[in-house]
DNA sequence: GTTGAGCGTT
């Protein structure tokens, strides 16, 4: 999707690319592209959207025919208010198609004496590897971005090598953080739970049949964790099964026939059920 | 109507 209608990516052999973070999810690439095109000749202007929802991620990629365009781009932009949002604009690392990228410029195979250091910095990936959460709602702290703008000075009037430090420290901060609550939650066994009671409606006929009498079975084992609303579903799900005409029971139970994934080492516990 | 770490499409 890019601001000229076209398919996929236009020329992208001596291109420099810029990634521009922070952007309002309202933004879209016809907003930026007046307000990059104005430091140089913007080739291409994409915005990555969500395949599920559509909205936009909150950054773009703006492409840029020459180098000093898009490091003036950078200067002029970077740290620019815009759409109430201030955004943050820099050299993109990681290709399209995981190209050699040198300082945003994309090259298939003419350098390679600067590819060998980001080989070894961990930089390279063949795409697809970086696990990154689509968690848009986390606690964060926002003392982080003050400390992006500092590193900007860095390229102030500067086009050599300068400035890869600051990713260094960047991305092992974002790594070591994004990393540690995701395995924890996971380790949870938030979906052992609901994976064990899909096997109970489906192992236990009689569980449907209790439906009608919950009071013989165990309240306790009532879906509703809070006691006070299991209550209140109680009467509603007690005058659903007695009709024996509602198909949810039903559905419910085919459902997570198919969602069992493990249903032989459930069943052989017979402890699970207390 | 919302959110806010981060690196991309036919």
């Amino acid at each position: 999707m890019s601001h000229f209608g076209r398919s996929g990516p236009p020329d992208i052999r001596d291109t420099y690319s810029l990634l521009v973070l922070n952007i309002t999810f309202r933004t879209s690439a016809d907003d930026l592209f007046p307000l990059f095109d104005r430091y140089g000749k913007v080739v291409d202007v994409f915005i990555p959207r969500d395949r599920r929802t559509g909205d936009s991620r909150g950054f773009a990629f703006v492409r840029y025919k020459h180098a000093e365009e898009a490091q003036k781009a950078i200067e002029r932009l970077d740290g620019k208010v815009v759409d109430g949002r201030e955004i943050m604009v820099q050299f993109a690392k990681y290709g399209p198609n995981a190209e050699s990228i040198d300082r945003g410029r994309i090259s298939f195979s003419e350098t390679k004496s600067p590819r060998r250091s980001r080989h070894r910095d961990g930089y390279y990936r063949k795409g697809g590897s970086r696990s990154r959460s689509r968690s848009r709602s986390r606690s964060h702290s926002p003392s982080r971005s003050p400390s992006r703008r500092g590193r900007g000075a860095s390229y102030q009037g500067k086009l050599h090598d300068h400035g890869r430090s600051y990713r260094s420290r960047s991305r092992s901060l974002s790594r070591s953080r994004s990393r540690s609550p995701m395995r924890k939650r996971s380790r949870s066994g938030s979906q052992e739970r609901p994976r064990r009671r899909s096997y109970e409606r489906k192992e236990s006929p009689d569980v449907k049949r209790d439906s009608g009498s919950p009071k013989g079975r165990s309240p306790s084992l009532a879906r509703s964790p809070s006691p006070a609303k299991a209550g209140t579903a109680s009467p509603v799900h007690k005058g659903s099964s007695r009709g024996g005409r509602s198909p949810s029971p039903v559905q419910r139970t085919r459902r997570s026939h198919s969602r069992s994934l493990e249903p032989h080492s459930r069943s052989r516990s017979p402890h699970s059920e207390n």
